[in-house]
DNA sequence: TTAGGGTTAG
């Protein structure tokens, strides 16, 4: 190419474009860009240069964080493109796909879900997408963790018809339906990924390990981690710890000691990771002398502790009521260098409000050090408290802001999708994938993966969720410092004004951020349905799960949990069923809480024979029952006049080693007493008698 | 990819 006498070679253009953009001089790049496209003539070499300039600029300023500028160059070029790819044709210049995919990645991963899907249309609408396998791969999955399945399923849908998935793509799809809770779903679809000529790799071992564990599965998760080394992989420690937690998770501590010695064995050295799960787990389990002595161990030895650590005690101590002792413990994490977290500093707090002990909010906020936190937070409590009790303000309630029609009909319409299902029975084994339905109809008796076809195919139909299920529970953040009010510390906020039952404070509150365009997060709204439903504001809380639904923020496990003990408030525990069918449904799973929700919610409402029966079914599916559990049905049973059966829970949970604590003693004082009561009644029946016949 | 919100008692 020529300009005034001087030649100058593609590559040497490109060379100094990157440079520039090396050094953080964009304008100037910008600028030889735009001087080349529009000054030089170019000749033969227009058709190649211009695109390949363009792709290698883009390139270069995702690679240097420069996504903004990158999307404003990516919209002009398919803006003025006119549909061909790479230039071909009458001068076009695209963003090639490593281009394209380079974009897509950097927008992922920085969590621009608007833009990736801005980028996506614009792709579609061009005509361009798809690009080639991997910038599918990078669709399914963003589209997948973004809680939009149904994207990413077509997307799949898609690929298989050309041909093209690959082991990452399986690998990816695996992921996404364990994400959105349909564990089930992943584990048919890996069964079919073994038979379509593709090998498992210890990312989709890793994955389905992760899923299968904390959706209590951990049968599968023993299962898999057993076929995993059969098939000469060697788990890393992560692996481990997902089934560690697993077994711990659902109570089942005896499998959870032979992991851990497992573990020795293989000659893989425990992680603070695996430590914390651990302590957790003890605690957890009702060995909180034990947990703390593992702390206590590990500590005096300066090993394997870190922030998380301390963040464990000091939950429990909490728990426990032994405030003196937490505060102690945040001095020492203090003094050790490692950060106060707002989840710790909530827990204090609100530990704090319940046990009326200010002064000692008071001493924790000299020890924390850089903590302009806890000022802040106290800060604001009381700018609220004082315009809560401006009369103006006063007058006006907060509550009506999530109010909703009515009654329980409008919790069903909530949570149901298209009344898709027929049948409603309380059976939970009946919602299971039906794999013989799958296979009937339209779908290729002969493709390598006839669930897949079948998931793929229930897209767009009648499968959609007015609520989205996910598993995921909300990322846990550090503060980001005192003049960012971002989603977590309005949850800490929340969870204070709750805590101490100030519901309008929580609502002004939660109006405020909301008005700020804060997003609320699931916590935020299972936090504030919580409290209503405590309080039985049922129309509110069912206005939340309505505003949840608006808001297109995905359910989880515990807005469920919250559904069933607001029903059970209602007494109408006869729905919980039917909403247990939808959780299911939606792929969503039983954890341990949720047992003990829904035995208690039957048992207050004197369905005590399908409280037992659920008890049964958990244990059947791999929970072992807790200190909760147990103390649920032995009240439950006294309190329906069946002591025997009360006493027969009390030997089970003996017999099981499950310690009982201070809730059973309570329980217990109750049997006892109505134990004496039948005893007086049987005493006087029988003086009665004798009288009779004296 | 481990700690918070959701379960019993009061």
């Amino acid at each position: 190419m020529k300009q005034d006498g001087v030649v100058l070679d593609p590559l040497t253009f490109k060379m100094l474009l990157d440079a520039f953009i090396k050094s953080g001089k964009f304008d100037s790049a910008l600028e030889i860009l735009d001087h080349v496209e529009n000054e030089l003539d170019l000749g033969e070499h227009t058709n190649y240069l211009m695109p390949d300039l363009y792709n290698s600029v883009l390139v270069a300023l995702v690679r240097n964080e420069q996504l903004g500028l990158a999307l404003t160059i990516f919209f002009k070029l398919l803006d003025s493109s006119s549909g061909e790819r790479n230039g071909e044709g009458n001068g076009g210049v695209f963003p090639n796909a490593v281009a394209c995919n380079e974009v897509l990645v950097a927008l992922r991963k920085a969590g621009m879900k608007d833009e990736f899907k801005r980028v996506f249309d614009k792709l579609k609408e061009k005509g361009v997408f798809p690009l080639d396998t991997y910038g599918y791969n990078i669709c399914i999955h963003a589209f997948g963790c973004w809680g939009e399945l149904g994207v990413s399923l077509s997307l799949f849908k898609e690929m298989k018809e050309k041909g093209c998935p690959d082991l990452c793509t399986y690998n990816s799809l695996v992921l996404v339906l364990c994400l959105a809770g349909k564990v089930k779903d992943a584990l048919i679809v890996w069964e079919e990924l073994k038979g379509s000529g593709h090998e498992p790799d210890e990312i989709t071992y890793g994955i389905l390990i992760h899923g299968s564990s904390k959706t209590y599965r951990t049968d599968d998760a023993t299962k898999i981690f057993s076929e995993m080394q059969y098939n000469g992989f060697r788990p890393s420690i992560n692996v481990y710890n997902f089934l560690l937690d697993g077994y711990l998770k659902a109570r089942k501590l005896n499998e959870a000691c032979q992991q851990f010695e497992k573990m020795a064995d293989d000659g893989v050295r425990a992680s603070c990771w695996t430590y914390n799960i651990l302590i957790d787990g003890l605690f957890r389990n009702g060995r909180p002398a034990a947990a703390y002595a593992l702390f206590c161990d590990l500590n005096k030895k300066g090993q394997f502790v870190d922030g998380i650590t301390y963040s464990i005690v000091t939950l429990q101590f909490c728990r426990e009521g032994r405030l003196e002792e937490a505060i102690q413990l945040v001095e020492e994490m203090e003094a050790r260098g490692f950060v106060v977290g707002l989840v710790t500093i909530t827990a204090l707090v609100i530990a704090h409000y319940r046990h009326g002990r200010w002064e000692g909010i008071e001493r924790l906020m000299k020890h924390i050090r850089d903590g302009n936190l806890m000022p802040t937070v106290l800060k604001w409590k009381a700018t609220m408290e004082a315009s809560m009790k401006d009369p103006q303000s006063r007058s006006k309630d907060f509550t009506p802001m999530f109010a909703a029609e009515g009654d329980f009909n409008e919790v069903l319409r909530l949570i149901n999708s298209a009344d898709r299902r027929s049948d409603t029975s309380g059976d939970t084994e009946g919602v299971e994938p039906d794999k013989k339905d799958s296979l009937s109809g339209d779908t290729d008796q002969w493709s390598s993966s006839p669930y897949m076809d079948h998931l793929a195919n229930q897209v767009g139909s009648d499968n959609h969720s007015f609520l989205p299920f996910s598993l995921s529970r909300g990322k846990r953040v550090l503060e980001k410092g005192t003049n960012s009010f971002d989603i977590d510390m309005v949850n800490t906020y929340l969870s204070i004004f709750l805590a101490k039952g100030k519901l309008s404070l929580a609502c002004k509150l939660f109006e405020i951020f909301t008005d700020m365009g804060v997003d609320p997060v699931g916590y935020t709204y299972n936090s504030m349905m919580s409290s209503f439903v405590k309080k039985g504001y049922f129309n509110e809380a069912w206005g939340v799960l309505n505003e949840m639904g608006d808001n297109t923020c995905p359910t989880d496990i515990a807005t469920y949990n919250v559904i069933i003990q607001g029903l059970g408030k209602m007494g109408r525990a006869d729905l919980a069923s039917a909403v247990l069918d939808k959780l299911l449904e939606q792929g969503g799973y039983l954890d341990i809480v949720m047992y003990n929700t829904l035995i208690n919610a039957l048992g207050k409402a004197g369905r005590t024979d399908e409280a037992t029966k659920l008890f049964q079914q958990m244990r059947s599916s791999g929970i072992n029952p807790d200190v909760v559990t147990y103390n649920t049905l032995v009240e439950v049973h006294s309190k329906a006049d069946r002591l025997k059966d009360a006493y027969k829970f009390l030997k089970l949970m003996l017999n099981a080693g499950c310690p009982p604590n201070h809730v059973t003693d309570t329980t217990l004082d109750f049997l006892k007493e109505e134990i004496e009561k039948v005893r007086y009644q049987k005493a006087s029946m029988k003086l009665a008698n004798s009288d009779k016949y004296s």
